[in-house]
DNA sequence: TTGTAAGCGTTATCAC
DNA sequence: GTGATAACGCTTACAA
């Protein structure tokens, strides 16, 4: 027994249980037709032996994969690496590891890129991220490969086998609520990028709950970013110049939203007294920059987890994992009533 | 043809070239001894068809996966996430895929868990990330199973084929040097953990440089953290209780001088003219608050480049790649002379 | 230089 | 219930 690699086989533990390799496989697999004797002897050789089945030899046979993709064009690091946690805590224990699999959602031979990858190392199942979650070519091309997929996002993209979602908008509309409740008239926002789905439905949110409060605001009191730094204190600085100048600023992440405070002291505004600000996602800078960022918080860790369990679950216990899940705000120092 | 998967496989190519299936195989595994014309027309055959050999069946034959692990026991997200794009970009139109393995370095089952990762999965190789990097037996173990591996770190931990390391030491040595020069005399440390070669070898690099000016300072002035921005407000919180309290203090990385900065604004202490203050590892944060951070950038995407290529290097082609690093220091606004 | 046969360690088929 | 036997798609002897 045990050649070459040094790690029993399935013929090991067949031959000294005495059984044929079948019978093992049998075991193994959890198959229900089996006499409780075998299956009970079977075991203990096998936890004797500290066999475990060979993941390749498997993969082949089966034409399946033991492992799960994550696939993801982002520029936000902790949100992959958040994702990545989740993700890892559900496979935890389980036969399964994680491939990470960065894309570029830009490119032409996107699609084809992904089938090769899906089709070659035959996955057994992939999380999709945002923004290249919203593509449904995507999805569809999983589908039809036989790949499992769970797609992230801010909004239902897909029935709850498939997806896992927050709700951004409602979330945004208390963020600003809050702003409001606090005396706040003139509200600026600073968008995300053109396409992304977060961006619209943060957006959506700010909206709702302007018109809920029936505060009409000019379009110059939204300036677009694409969720980087820089392209916060770029939008800052188009909304400070505005006269009169906003009170406060809602930006759909936490990293433009450092850039408005970046803008901000720039200009010598105080915040929060000259200008509130809130943010989301609540990434580590959110609470490391001074005055600590009032964001909102998307319980990311979870949805990844909960993403990884429907693609390993079996059958029934998918149903029960959660789709939808709630993002709050965080109040911390960056909001404080208008001074005027 | 192309049964079940759909895909082409060694015996379609074989058929339909006219050869053998070792024939193929000696084509796709580059032998040597093959004539030009048989490997020419076999070579067309496979373009034609659009075959790749599939890599469940190769590594079942060659008892070896061509994955490439990420081993890592990380505070740091943006670092991990650094560390994943030089290596996949390295990895990038290759055959490998990169897997990625957190583990608890403090578990007492960690070296067992990871020969059971190596063993079962058959890694081609291993990237190691500190502080895990710097565990011997780990490396120990990877070469005994017959796992490549290459340890990221802070310092030389092994020969060159299978390690790439930054000089710490050297590049601290270089800021405190810039603080001196601005006139700082009174310098505070806030270190790294205990156990971290990282930790201490930019204590070397702190204490050589005040050593080499002739700069004696009392052992308070050095505070122990953890890299965590709540070590760095901790730290900074009794540094800056001292009487006469530094004039700059310089954080282990750039957390902690992040914390360090919020510590001396709850303070009303102005940065940086009443302290100054010099980080590590130019995380985006370092850049996004206020006022942006002086701090030492440390090379982390090329030498993950480098490690992934050292792996899946053969034979020679490694020695080309670098081991050494240099770190250098990124000028910001967090320096300025001593006031007094 | 090329081909044949025998693995690699599993699972699927189909008898018994 | 259980066990031969043939896949799965590739590589490594060993021949030719």
């Amino acid at each position: 027994m045990m050649r070459k690699t040094g790690l029993p086989t399935i013929n090991d533990v067949a031959r000294i249980a005495g059984v044929s390799k079948k019978t093992v496989s049998r075991v193994i697999n959890r198959s229900p037709l089996l006499s409780d004797d075998t299956r009970k002897h079977v075991e203990d050789v096998i936890s004797g032996l500290g066999y475990v089945p060979n993941p390749q030899a498997r993969a082949l046979a089966l034409r399946r994969n033991f492992l799960i993709g994550l696939i993801h064009d982002n520029p936000n690091a902790q949100m992959v690496m958040n994702v990545q946690q989740g993700i890892l805590e559900s496979l935890h224990g389980t036969e399964f590891e994680l491939v990470v699999r960065p894309i570029d959602r830009g490119s032409a031979t996107m699609l084809d890129d992904v089938r090769n990858f899906l089709e070659r190392q035959r996955l057994f199942g992939v999380v999709l991220l945002p923004p290249v979650s919203e593509n449904d070519q995507l999805a569809k091309l999983c589908n039809d490969i036989g790949c499992r997929y769970v797609r992230m996002g801010s909004a239902e993209l897909d029935d709850s086998a498939h997806m896992v979602a927050s709700n951004d908008c409602e979330a945004v509309t208390a963020a600003v609520d809050y702003l409001i409740e606090q005396g706040h008239r003139r509200i600026g926002l600073v968008l995300g990028p053109h396409g992304f789905r977060s961006a619209r439905e943060r957006r959506q949110g700010f909206e709702q709950a302007l018109s809920a409060a029936k505060i009409t605001l000019p379009r110059s009191m939204i300036a677009e970013g694409n969720y980087t730094f820089e392209s916060g204190v770029m939008a800052a600085d188009r909304l400070l110049d505005l006269m009169p100048r906003p009170s406060a600023i809602f930006a759909c992440n936490d990293e433009m939203a450092a850039g408005v405070l970046h803008a901000a002291r720039q200009r010598g505004i105080d915040v929060p007294r000259d200008l509130s600000i809130i943010g989301f996602d609540d990434t580590p800078i959110a609470a490391h920059i001074w005055p600590p960022l009032t964001t909102v918080r998307w319980p990311i860790i979870s949805m990844a987890r909960s993403a990884a369990l429907k693609l390993t679950a079996d059958g029934d216990e998918m149903v029960e994992e959660p789709s939808m899940f709630r993002s709050t705000l965080i109040r911390r120092g960056s909001v404080a009533p208008p001074r005027d």
